[in-house]
DNA sequence: GCATAACCGAGACGGTACGTCAGGTCTTCTG
DNA sequence: CAGAAGACCTGACGTACCGTCTCGGTTATGC
């Protein structure tokens, strides 16, 4: 099994190690969960995973890198909308997902610490965009899309806005206000929306 | 004047240097715009004001208290909005005037760096809350209260909902994606509100 | 009474406060013997003797000019050889009474600390030697130059010789060895120098 | 050759880096002669010697630990005593070195000032006695038990005491009178003492 | 089936910044 | 006008991480 091989081998001629690999990324999320993203340095990651700081510079230039690597497909894998044939059911249940894994600990810890630091480096936040939140966009339209498609939505509509009317308020509150966002409060910004535009 | 006797005086027992405030607060906020966040450093700012770091330590405890005293009044100065007796034209200047505040250099770069690092340090998130947000959220709710109050709305209206669609798709542009947010997706957000409230 | 007055001042426009001028003093000794040389700063004598760090660079440069004054004439009253109008005897007590002061904690204290002090501050040392080892050192050719007129001693002598043969082991177990001198020692070492001369 | 090794090695886990030590011993020795002992500062050791001031912490914990260091076996090798058959000669030219020694500006600098500071601070006297000030008295007795092993002393003769009446004086204008010690003054003790013993 | 090349752990290295402490200077008010 | 109080600038302290480097050891090819 590839795994078991992987946990063995230790030195070789072609390729990395995917036991460390798998132990830095689980160091560096356990850290940024415990100690934050100040506590959260190359020298840690190396003690606990039981790696070299070497390697990990070998793989990932920074910190950062560590978590663009950790956050890995997991916007993908858990916000990808349903297909219900329905838009206000798509959306309710897609917004309310983005609500959970952004005030999720684990899930949403990596990805708020990237978007925190991502406001004073912008490089940072220029593969953020590039790697992870252009995607996510074309996920979070796609309900609307859909919609166009089967005629339940106008034609000529401002996908792109509705996105953001959507999605805005729900990153405010996480980002800025720190409130909570219940189910209460996505439903209700799904029907503004469509209702609005229905 | 106050001021003048207060510029002269260097050390003594009757309270701090106004010049050695008024240099570090600067500093601080010309290190931050010129090497952000990660450059701005005790250090750095002691230099640049020309000031000791003991003076530093002695009345901020760390570069984000110092960043919380730089940001100062702005926000109330600058992001009070007006109160022409119209609620729609109230709002396309307020939200405006919130657009240009975070994605104009000076004043919006201290904000923007607080709220990303209070992303990842729960005690500055509380702080900010606690010594800025309220306050302004008290402010962006002003024209809603005042067209309650003039019965141009209806007075079981949602104002905090109302505010957070206005202001959360902004703040959603200015953290996350960092489109720029023309006056022209202002006037629409306003629109959207206005309408559908009214 | 010139005690009672100088204890009552506190500010005023004669003279300096003999009040402020004891408590450093007193201060000083007492910290050098709890703390050692390197536990003595300025900043806790001021504290310790309840006076103003300014009143203590009013009027003594350095803390080993504080420690200079503590060292006072201690040296003259203690240290003055008695005169029986014989050599040896006068020697054995003189000589006693050196090595008791040496090792003894208060009053050697301090002149240990600035001797060792002066290995490395030549200006010290030289400070050291004019204002009180000059001084010291004629005092211990009293016994030699009476002896000389008394024609115990022939006339050509070298005296200063004949006291760094004397004095010198003394110094060299105190500084050197740390050994303890006792009157034995220095019973044998007036032995050794009287009969060769004698 | 180990040397040439050790020389090029930069950092690794096999050990310290010779050069990087040499440098740290040749900047404080450097260093104490130019500025004294106040001057000697980890810091300036490290910028001096190119060296990361964690490096010397690494290593020696303080500054005086650096300076017993270099003082490294420079008593041994340069202070033992010859051995002539003569314990008259012996003792000259030992005693001599002794002088040229302590007043020589680079050798005997590093031991004034570690016997200055060891006056205030105990611990660094102990480590001074035990590394080496016992093993020099120990080779200051030789040419004496080399003259009683060849019946040209007395076999019950006071070793100890003869070393102290002929190390004392020195150390004594050494370290408190300031005054050079020619070597009119080092043969005048030698021939007291041998004379006396003879 | 043995050399060898890529990767691994360990950790010393030259650095930067940290937050603290003391030094010595200054200014103000009080007695 | 001396003394208290204490803020100021300076510079050294000892520590934590940074990112780079060298080293000896492990293993999976590939000659």
């Amino acid at each position: 099994m590839a795994d078991d091989q992987a946990r063995r081998h230790h030195g070789n001629r072609h390729g990395r190690s995917e036991r460390a690999r798998r132990a830095v990324l689980n160091a560096a999320d356990d850290l940024l969960v415990e100690h934050g993203f100040a506590g959260l340095t190359m020298e840690k990651i190396a003690v606990r995973a039981g790696v070299a700081k070497q390697t990990i510079y070998r793989w990932w230039p920074s910190k950062v890198d560590v978590l663009l690597d950790a956050l890995g497909d997991d916007l993908a894998e858990e916000l990808t909308p349903p297909d219900h044939g329905d838009l206000r059911r798509d959306l309710r249940e897609h917004l309310a997902a983005v609500a959970e894994f952004l005030t999720t600990a684990h899930a949403g810890a990596v990805l708020r610490a990237l978007l925190g630091q991502a406001q004073h480096d912008p490089e940072l936040a220029a593969r953020l965009r590039a790697g992870h939140l252009l995607d996510q966009r074309a996920r979070d339209r796609l309900p609307f899309e859909r919609a166009v498609a089967r005629g339940e939505l106008a034609a000529g509509t401002d996908l792109d806005d509705a996105v953001e009317r959507l999605i805005g308020p729900v990153h405010y509150r996480v980002l800025v206000t720190g409130d909570p966002v219940p189910r209460s409060f996505t439903d209700a910004l799904v029907d503004r929306v469509t209702v609005q535009d229905g």
